[in-house]
DNA sequence: GAAATTTTGTGAGCGCGCTCATTTTTCTCC
DNA sequence: GGAGAAAAATGAGCGCGCTCACAAAATTTC
């Protein structure tokens, strides 16, 4: 049992680096299931042993990646900056662990992470869930109102993807036009927070 | 060469409207374009010799019911409004013809009208640049700036688009909701206007 | 260790969007 | 109206993502 259990990880893993390989060289919807089977040494159908879909093959490439960005942020010291800061600060962690992806990204986190309801990809959804999540804690932690309502999260979202949609297209030198998208959108995200919290205060008193 | 020419117009309005009603019935996905084609009486290739994808066939629905209240918001005055409300009442007019796809758009404004440069769908891309172009025109008429920069368009289709999405999912009792994210998001993207207005402002001194 | 059972791998094949060589229809010119 | 040219329709077929009936291998049971 140990043995297989391990031989599959080793498969797993096989797969997932090939498929990297291959989206990097080619590009996501250029490569096909076939060629990363073949290359990964395996027969095509095994594929969809270990990933559902070749979507969620890229989404669990991107996941690994915002892991290991979220990590890195939380790791980091960030005590004394604003909201707008820190959520600058969060989303460009997970650009530059992105960066290698950059313009291969686009067909995946369109369908992967978009807010349409279509999504079904689970890892895509797990990403989302995971950045909000921190997000809502660097919000709660950042003043009085605990819990944003989900109109402000998806409001959030919005933003998020409308600035990666940006990046993964951005030919600016160092996608400099991105980080001023960036520093725009997440200001403007905390300028709808203090908003809603003077509505909620001022509907407060009824 | 007269009656051929009508022929082809007939034929290309049966293609549209058998696509109509099977998204409708059916879904976006769950359709074929075997499944119009010989519902509207034609050969599978044929379908292609009229629209070039069967994501083109959608977005020319969506382009059709869009250019339709396009009119209707034109035809209307909107003299004394501030700017938020006339984007209000501009967004609100499309959401109104595309009442009837709601639950079945999703796919087609996913991959056709995202901010994603993947899209290569040109009715895709006309839906966008007309709505811009309104949109631009409610700018230039309510303000000194005439000329709003490409990063505020671009942070008004996002909010767009993450409306659009909202709606298409919203199960509120007659989409309620949405109503509440579209103010929310026309009202940020004023401001957000007017924060770039005060920055030239300050840069014109230079 | 053989038999039974469970887990994993396999590749032929399905249905899809779409293409293209070919056939069929329409138009043009005398 | 018949010959030739141009336009339009056709459907077999391609490559894709993905499925599934089956085969092979591993594990458990005795």
């Amino acid at each position: 049992m140990r043995i297989t259990a391990k031989a599959k990880q080793e498969t797993r893993t096989r797969i997932l680096e090939t498929a990297r390989k291959l989206f990097l060289e080619k590009g996501f919807e250029q490569t096909t299931t076939r060629d990363i089977a073949s290359l990964a040494g395996i027969a095509a159908g095994t594929l969809f042993n270990y990933f559902p879909s070749k979507e969620e093959l890229g989404t669990t490439l991107l996941a690994e990646a915002l892991d290991e960005a979220k990590t890195d942020f939380l790791a980091k010291r960030h005590g004394e900056e604003d909201l707008a800061e820190l959520l600058f600060a969060h989303a460009m962690a997970g650009l530059r662990m992105l960066a290698p992806y950059r313009t291969a990204v686009a067909p995946i986190i369109e369908v992967g992470m978009s807010p349409f309801a279509s999504n079904g990809s689970c890892e895509g959804n797990r990403i989302r869930s995971e950045h909000l999540e921190t997000v809502a804690d660097l919000i709660a932690n950042s003043g009085p109102n605990t819990q944003p309502s989900f109109v402000v999260m998806h409001l959030y979202w919005t933003l998020y993807l409308g600035v990666l949609a940006f990046w993964s297209g951005d030919e600016s030198p160092n996608q400099e036009d991105t980080l001023a998208i960036l520093d725009q959108s997440m200001r403007l995200f905390v300028s709808s927070l203090n908003e809603e919290r003077v509505v909620k205060e001022d509907s407060s008193d009824e």
